[in-house]
DNA sequence: ATTATTACTGAACGACCGTTCAGTTGTCAA
DNA sequence: TTGACAACTGAACGGTCGTTCAGTAATAAT
């Protein structure tokens, strides 16, 4: 046979880290180095090997795409994991367009005390905040009251709006003067 | 002057779609076509204004590449949300990248109960599932226990291995025949 | 009305792209 | 030992790429 066999899952590997890395896949010249040959063709039959085991794709115009771009979705817990035979029919999603719709209006922010915890939002969670979009009763808000920026539950008592905790040993927030809104909560992402 | 003038933001945002699309950024030509030029000088001009703008990047090879791929990072809620003027020095962060360590072996599996709630995870929460990590105590894992697959931490209690619920109003599981460990959970993700 | 400036068109350039092909080198099975 | 086969090398091809340049059309200021 040839010199040396590599696995091409782990193939898939470098091309996936060029890619984070880039933003875009690498032509085949840089193929070729990567992978340490010394001609174009031995990177594109490898290529050809992993279009097809479906690793990846290529468009119209022979450009190379990833075939799985972010994190394939499981109905229900229930089912168990899959194996590798069927995640390959699994829908696979983004979680930056699955959780972001402006991402030029949209920051993470990371959440310090434990005033949303009943929301579920614990001390060193992220919160995707949206900038400019208009706070409607039950949002959880970025909001700067009297001089503070907090995050709190948007609410309305007797008709003045006000800043609810989501942890019952904080009281509500009733502004005095000043009730800017910095972002709506639209998202939460921890990390473990 | 000349013919229309359009502004920047919208059309970054074009280009924004086509990389969502497409999995990455367009050629000259496909700018032109997207724009309704018929020449490709057309679309090198526009391409200049808005790498002057800051709004895309070219590499050393003239490709093209997006500013800000994903979110950008806030430190703190405290200095509440930047101006356009701030946010251009913001570090921006993808969350596949950051969330997801081995695309290939993670999963995103929507949340059934409130068994976990105390641990902020709740129903309608998804859960990212890594296959095949070895679990450690207090971990939280998605396994089987005598032929149900469920969401739970993994600890032990007088050397056996137990699942505790993040809920007092459910009871530690101990496995009788069976414990098979489908995946660890590495993150939670919430959209509202 | 004239001029300057901007928004384009259209053609051309070398460079690199994906692709093909002929040949070489190493490895395994018979 | 031999032959088949797979893993490569190296050169070549047309095509598209990013880029440049000369010129035209439309707006705005003078």
């Amino acid at each position: 046979m040839g010199r040396k066999t590599i696995d091409l899952k782990d193939a898939a590997e470098v091309f996936r880290d060029f890619y984070r890395a880039e933003g875009r896949m690498p032509s085949f010249t840089e193929i070729a180095e990567a992978f340490g040959y010394k001609s174009k063709n031995a990177a594109f039959e490898l290529v050809e090997k992993l279009v097809d085991e479906g690793l990846l794709t290529k468009d119209a115009r022979g450009r190379l795409r990833l075939a799985s771009v972010g994190v394939r979705v499981l109905g229900t817990i229930q089912a168990g994991l899959p194996t590798t035979a069927e995640q390959d029919q699994m829908e696979s999603v983004s979680l930056d367009s699955y959780l972001v719709e402006k991402p030029e209006e949209t920051f993470l922010v990371k959440v310090q005390g434990d005033s949303m915890i009943d929301a579920g939002i614990h001390e060193g969670d992220m919160v995707l905040v949206e900038r400019g979009r208009t706070a409607r009763e039950g949002d959880i808000v970025v909001a700067r009251v009297d001089g503070d920026w907090t995050l709190k539950t948007f609410e309305r008592r007797a008709g003045q709006a006000v800043l609810v905790a989501a942890n019952k040993r904080y009281p509500i927030i009733k502004p005095l003067n000043e009730l800017t809104f910095g972002g709506v909560v639209i998202g939460v992402v921890r990390k473990y």
